[in-house]
DNA sequence: TGTTGATCTAGACCCGACTCTAGGTTCTAC
DNA sequence: GTAGAACCTAGAGTCGGGTCTAGATCAACA
């Protein structure tokens, strides 16, 4: 009924030092259980929160944050406005992230359209005038991509 | 006429030691030049790059995978094929950010709202009955919530 | 029965990306 | 001519987030 710690590894795509590590860290909402002989046992609940929790850390949410967050789930209902405004800053935090992202996208595929471009001239040099394809690269990247060089 | 490493980390937000750090690591397409004392002096153009380079970092570029780039720039025309193969990864790695970014917010925003709905609950709760909200709250709590608790 | 493989704990180690320190020089202003 | 700010180098330290190791236990199969 139970998951060892292996399946969880696998099923959540964290390793097993990972999930040992949280455990340790106090990521988890409950204390996770143990059989008789000390394994660790996980359920589907435990599972989800894992998917969740890894959202969260690969949106960019520090260990210690995700920590509070669940420390309050753990002091039971009475907070949720503090856990509210915790996910709010987060969601503020990945819009933020989402933004610039996308700002630098735009960056990515203008030099990418720059790049595509010199090298359709660079390679038309090359068929206009095989002799010294080298000298024709470099005049063309001096004359046509002085602030771009990079 | 030139900047100062002063000037330079006020302007691009970089720490001086950061700057430091980078031209240690190979990351400036020119080896910065120094004054007879032995002080560095950037330009503009070392400003655009460390623009570029930061927007590289920030959307999760490693520092040793932009000093491939900028080796490729130092050796001059040639491998613009290289470089733009490294471009269009990063492109490519950032446009899945954005993706995986966006499936998390619209995470963050359904929690965001159940837990508005749930305070909101929480709060007419205790207009309705003043005299126990917290068991009030518990009990709504558990009710309603019970795969959402964290 | 003995080996293989999964698990356990405690704690050391690693990596990326800085950041800071110590000890020294140099510039600027008074 | 001296204080204070800005700079220099080499190298140590920090921090987040794991990862790995050693040495032990336990289950299951041949």
């Amino acid at each position: 009924m139970g998951l060892s710690i292996g399946e969880v590894a696998q099923r959540s795509g964290l390793s097993v030092h990972a999930l040992r590590f949280y455990e340790r860290e106090g990521l988890f909402a409950n204390p996770v259980r143990r059989l008789s002989n000390g394994r660790r046992i996980y359920d589907e609940e435990d599972l989800e929160w894992l998917a969740i929790c890894t959202k969260l850390r690969s949106s960019g949410m520090p260990l210690v944050v995700i920590r509070q967050y669940i420390e309050l789930v753990r002091q039971g209902p009475g907070n949720e406005h503090e856990r509210l405004e915790l996910l709010r800053q987060h969601e503020t935090h990945v819009e933020t992230q989402i933004r610039e992202l996308q700002d630098t996208l735009a960056v990515m595929r203008l030099k990418v359209r720059i790049y595509e471009d010199h090298i359709a001239r660079g390679e038309a040099d090359r068929l206009w005038n095989p002799s010294h394809p080298a000298a024709a690269q470099a005049g063309t990247q001096q004359e046509c991509h002085p602030p771009e060089s990079t």
